[in-house]
DNA sequence: GTCTATACGCAGATAGAC
DNA sequence: GTCTATCTGCGTATAGAC
């Protein structure tokens, strides 16, 4: 069902291309450009990938695929909602931390996917944002989280989170830990939470 | 010192330009498709705008110089910094609603822009992002709001605000008014707030 | 698996008439 | 201000040797 975990050369490749992608717009890339960051010619790519776009696509779906198979299953775990939507948040930052570059190819270049790739990228965006709110909405039944809509409160979540990857540098001020422990509060002891502190 | 206000003909093109750039993506658009949707051949583009990019480049400053010059004025205005949070939540809301295309390709195509383009929108981005930190700080000053980093804060409630783009559609579940009344209670009232309600 | 060489289509941009 | 006609370069992708 699911891809193959990319090995060896074309972990090397979708790598590469997604720093590439991410600084300069995928665009504005050539597969020569690509092609010499890992220290072979343009049309040697080709041995490994069929096209740019499906370079492309191994890049979305590193950050799509993988959070939906490794992420939300912490939502399965026992625990009160509070307590899975705190693991959650927790995970996905890191997880973003870990391929920003492959994230914001993500987040800026969907239309350069093919019709049938870029549905397949949606879906798993739609599935994990609809488990998002379902939690919401287990908290709002046990009475811990307060808020009136759990749908407007997925999203302001999901953009939060996802919002990460644009602004945060890791060489200013703020480290990652900073953002986790800062965000676990903001999204789960002020957004959602009852008041009780 | 800013751009001249759109009018007429090229008015029409940067709005076309915009609905076709949202739809397809910036790099999938050719000119003569733009000309095509305003009734004119290809060439006769060149008339109006010297290239491609300075459409785009329009198109980015409508919802980047825009907002600068008409939604921050609120935050000068008198009031606490709770309320002059949520008439910029509000105005910030209806002002995307109203120019939903082209705050998508600005999301989006930043990347396609010239690098001195690209400096301007940038600065526009951060000096609003900036006062928003600063209302947030204020809001900190008074007790009003009880977030404990104006950074963090200020980094959420941009990245909510500019997601609506992204997800929101007219023909929904969702009215524009259930937005902003919505994320006016999450920002003002959960987020930030001091827990008086 | 990587190379050299090249095909070839597309899209941005120009020239110049009306 | 818009047109027709055209140039031109660039970048993906292929062919086929090593």
């Amino acid at each position: 069902m699911s891809a193959p975990p990319l090995t060896g050369r074309r972990a090397e490749i979708v790598a590469a291309a997604a720093r590439i992608f991410a600084r300069d717009g995928y665009a504005a890339v050539g597969m020569r450009d690509v092609a010499e960051a890992v220290g072979i010619r343009g049309a040697s790519l080709y041995h490994h990938f069929a096209s740019k776009e499906e370079i492309l696509y191994a890049v979305c779906l590193s950050v799509t695929q993988e959070p939906n198979e490794q992420t939300l299953p912490l939502l399965d775990a026992p625990g009160t909602p509070t307590q899975r939507m705190a693991a959650l948040v927790r995970a996905h930052l890191e997880h973003l931390h870990g391929r920003q570059v492959e994230h914001l190819v993500a987040l800026h270049e969907l239309a350069a996917l093919s019709a049938e790739h870029r549905a397949v990228v949606d879906d798993y965006r739609r599935y994990y944002q609809r488990r998002v709110r379902d939690v919401v909405a287990a908290g709002m039944a046990t009475g811990e989280f307060a808020v009136p809509d759990a749908r407007l409160a997925a999203f302001a979540i999901c953009d939060m989170l996802n919002g990460f990857s644009n602004w945060f540098h890791a060489d200013r001020e703020l480290t990652l830990e900073d953002v986790v422990v800062g965000y676990v509060d903001l999204i789960v002891g002020r957004l959602l939470g009852s008041g009780v502190r």
